[in-house]
DNA sequence: GTACACCATCCTGTATACACCCTGGCGGCC
DNA sequence: GGCCGCCAGGGTGTATACAGGATGGTGTAC
């Protein structure tokens, strides 16, 4: 096994889904087993498991006997993929306010997160636009850490399994636009309200509150999407017709 | 590529999902490579690529470093499936239908099925139920039916490989407890309220007929699983407890 | 009789070799 | 000059070899 501590596969993986979700890695960039692997410093068997794996994340284009590429980004599939975590995610928030209702000790991570929150928002506010894009790395901290604990405390692993999964392309989306200073602090809002709908064990507030946070941001990233500013410097291209 | 006509690994993966859907492999059963890999005529490679997408389908638990078995089955990974489901598939039905109220082609295969339906459904009655259950094979082939056209008319590739991904374990726990004719009969009408909802543009309808089915569904499956008859002649366990 | 330690065995993770396919470019032929 | 066929290169699919690590059984000591 070569040393449990290793995890060949695992570091392959790991590595290219950072090259992947930062955009190192083009859209539509060949992905051939045996370059990554001299490159990686790995055999071609981690890299196909990587690469499977990828495909598995949405991150990967993969068709059996062709040769794999970074998934394309396109328009139709940035609303497919929101419109389908606004199926989920409203639910699962809903879902832990009710089992929060019954059980206290589930709302226990909410409890923190939402003193984090609290603590973070007064002192982001204090800052001038340029300060808040240099701390969006915390921003995001933050607010990544909601995601995590409602999967965490989502009793049902089928709804668990499936948000996590759409996390991937969440994130290299972001990597494609960061939000604007005001957006965080709206988006800072939006995060205090569900966190204190699900803290208070209001499951239909929770929901509410997940979906328009939701709408919120599926519609800053498109408005900043079908701006100019699609390349970022790079020669990232989106498909806008789809 | 030991001609493309073959596909070692996907022979490998259908044979195995097979077995397993079926339960000739029991849930908790060992899966090692070397042992399948010389039963199905295949060497290692192959086995491993079936292994992890069978366990994407749910139907095998996989670790790394250890041997992979068989997913087991619990009550509790019943409700948490259907559940699931419920939220999914449900709204699928009502896109599908919002969909067919914009573009009347939408609407051509289920226009089909609902007449497939109808013609058997005619047939079925007039069966006994000794006669009923030999025609299971048909009942399925029709409620299969449509499953598939919803899956296939679904606009959101998101959900609608949610949706197919979930369906092999729904068959495995299909095979655990055959549908009694009288469910059958329900189930048919269930169907077909569900496909004239579509047909008639009418998601909420849509929806609500979806939502009814599956919870029918559910009902009877549980019901047969608390049942004596678990084991179905076989040795196959079902955690209770979950 | 029981508990612990050691050993044989099996199993997975990884590397590498081989077979086939597919693509792209070059050269000859019309 | 254009088109067709051949050849070389790279790429995946599969098979197999090798290196640890986990596991289960057996034997022994208490």
């Amino acid at each position: 096994m070569q040393g449990r501590a290793t995890g060949k596969s695992e570091a392959v993986y790991e590595r290219l889904k950072e090259d992947i979700e930062s955009l190192r890695l083009r859209p539509g960039a060949k992905l051939s087993e045996v370059q990554l692997g001299e490159e990686l410093g790995a055999s071609r068997t981690p890299v196909r498991e990587a690469i499977r794996r990828l495909a598995r994340d949405g991150l990967v284009d993969f068709v059996p006997g062709e040769v794999a590429r970074v998934a394309p980004i396109s328009l139709g599939g940035v609303h497919a993929l929101f419109e389908f975590r606004m199926l989920l995610e409203p639910q699962a928030a809903a879902s832990v306010a009710t089992a929060g209702a019954a059980d206290e000790r589930v709302l226990v991570p909410f409890h923190d997160l939402l003193k984090r929150l609290e603590e973070f928002d007064e002192s982001f506010r204090a800052l001038d636009a340029a300060a808040q894009v240099r701390s969006y790395t915390k921003f995001y901290e933050v607010t990544e850490g909601f995601d995590q604990a409602v999967i965490a405390a989502c009793r049902n692993p089928y709804l668990a399994r499936t948000i996590r999964d759409l996390r991937s392309q969440t994130v290299r989306l972001r990597h494609l636009s960061h939000s604007r200073p005001r957006r965080m602090l709206t988006s800072l809002d939006e995060h205090r309200a569900m966190l204190k709908a699900i803290t208070r064990g209001d499951a239909q507030a929770a929901e509410a509150a997940g979906r328009h946070h939701l709408a919120q941001t599926r519609q800053a990233l498109i408005d900043s999407l079908t701006s100019q500013d699609l390349t970022l410097g790079r020669d990232v291209q989106v498909d806008l017709t789809g």
